[in-house]
DNA sequence: CTAGTCGGAAAGTGGGGTTTGCCGCAATCG
DNA sequence: CGATTGCGGCAAACCCCACTTTCCGACTAG
């Protein structure tokens, strides 16, 4: 079966250039283009078949670190590979705990980018050279990830679109199903969360966007 | 009468460092020290007779720049002089932009602090060598900081306890006044910054924090 | 004096959030 | 295999909170 990747990057140019990394590798694939993080979010959500995904860390429409959170929520299997400018340890390291499967520096070589593509698809982590796993990060980040990851899919879809200040009615039509559904979850994701209002939630979460992205839109 | 100068940084040793450098400089004066933000906010909502604020941009408590935003929104003609240990020319624009008077890097000598420290408070605005004045920063955030710029004192005090997530009886408790007041207020700030929620109203605050440091709490 | 601005407040409407109960479905367990 | 468990969806009732609107008094500027 021929594979499936998603290329999620706003500067068209380093999308080609990684669409002819990855075809090189890969031979014959299909692969997705998307500029902006509404885009990716809408691709992960239809298809469930894809074998990776390379992501920006800075995307217009939105998300830092946290739109990886969201989208591993959303989908816990899929296997994602950041692409960043920066790659200071405590971003890669933070990514990779976000549930990353690779890291990619975008000054990395052709070579490079092969190499992380087929170890993240034989199924093994690839990150650059020295990965800090000594300092540990803020203790309060890490329990918010914990606590996102016992969402149910469902549930991080809502949080998702919480975290864009829409409202419940419209968060329903969003997802085709009724406002009395949409509450439950919202009641739920708090709970999960620790927290007692969808504004709290949308505050912390924020949190996460910290690598000089703010996290919503 | 003696000048009263407020610094603010997590760092004792550079707190001790800002305090000699202003010691020297301006002879007798009231020094406060405040560690974290929150002692920030209530000195400046204490005190109006201060005659400058030496803010470190990281701090825990909260707060990147949208700190400073909260700060002068609540009390327009206070000088304040960025403190941060970062100081690329995007960052230094755009404390400027949010009303900083001043701004220093961590890494600035006794002489150059000394220098800003006066020409600020002769009331010009000092900031190192290269201000790339060049490329119009994010118009969005340029458009927010106006529509912060309109709020009065009061209105600002409430949007930075919304943007910790308090309920309204929580403000009006905070602030002595019956929640009725706070919700008025609430419904005032909302109009200005041009959103429909308290949810919104926070989410678009979180983006003015964009340099590495979330804003809230 | 008048107009504008601010802080404070009451009353009313609507949305947010909780709880409980129900159903269907799929995976898992005994 | 049937029973159990967990998730998704729906609903209704309930309470509380959020937000709007309107009014008032105080202060300030022109």
């Amino acid at each position: 079966m021929r594979l499936k990747f998603i290329i999620a990057d706003d500067h068209p140019l380093f999308r080609g250039a990684l669409r002819q990394a990855l075809a090189r590798k890969s031979g014959e694939a299909d692969i997705i283009e998307a500029g902006d993080f509404d885009t990716v979010k809408k691709l992960v959500l239809e298809a469930t078949d894809i074998d990776l995904l390379l992501l920006d860390l800075t995307m217009p429409g939105a998300s830092g670190l946290s739109g990886l959170v969201m989208l591993k929520a959303i989908h816990p299997a899929l296997a994602v590979v950041i692409v960043s400018a920066t790659d200071d340890p405590a971003t890669v390291r933070r990514a990779l705990e976000l549930g990353a499967s690779g890291f990619i520096s975008k000054s990395a070589s052709i070579e490079g980018i092969e190499k992380a593509v087929s170890a993240v698809l034989a199924g093994d982590i690839w990150a650059p050279q020295e990965v800090d796993l000594g300092h540990e990060p803020d203790p309060e980040i890490s329990d918010l990830i914990q606590r996102i990851r016992t969402l149910t899919p469902q549930q991080a879809r809502v949080l998702s679109m919480l975290a864009e200040g829409l409202l419940n009615k419209q968060i329903a039509y969003e997802l085709n199903v009724s406002e009395a559904t949409i509450k439950a979850h919202v009641s739920a994701v708090l709970q999960k969360l620790g927290v007692d209002s969808r504004t709290q939630a949308v505050i912390r979460l924020a949190k996460i966007g910290g690598d000089g992205v703010s996290m919503v839109n």
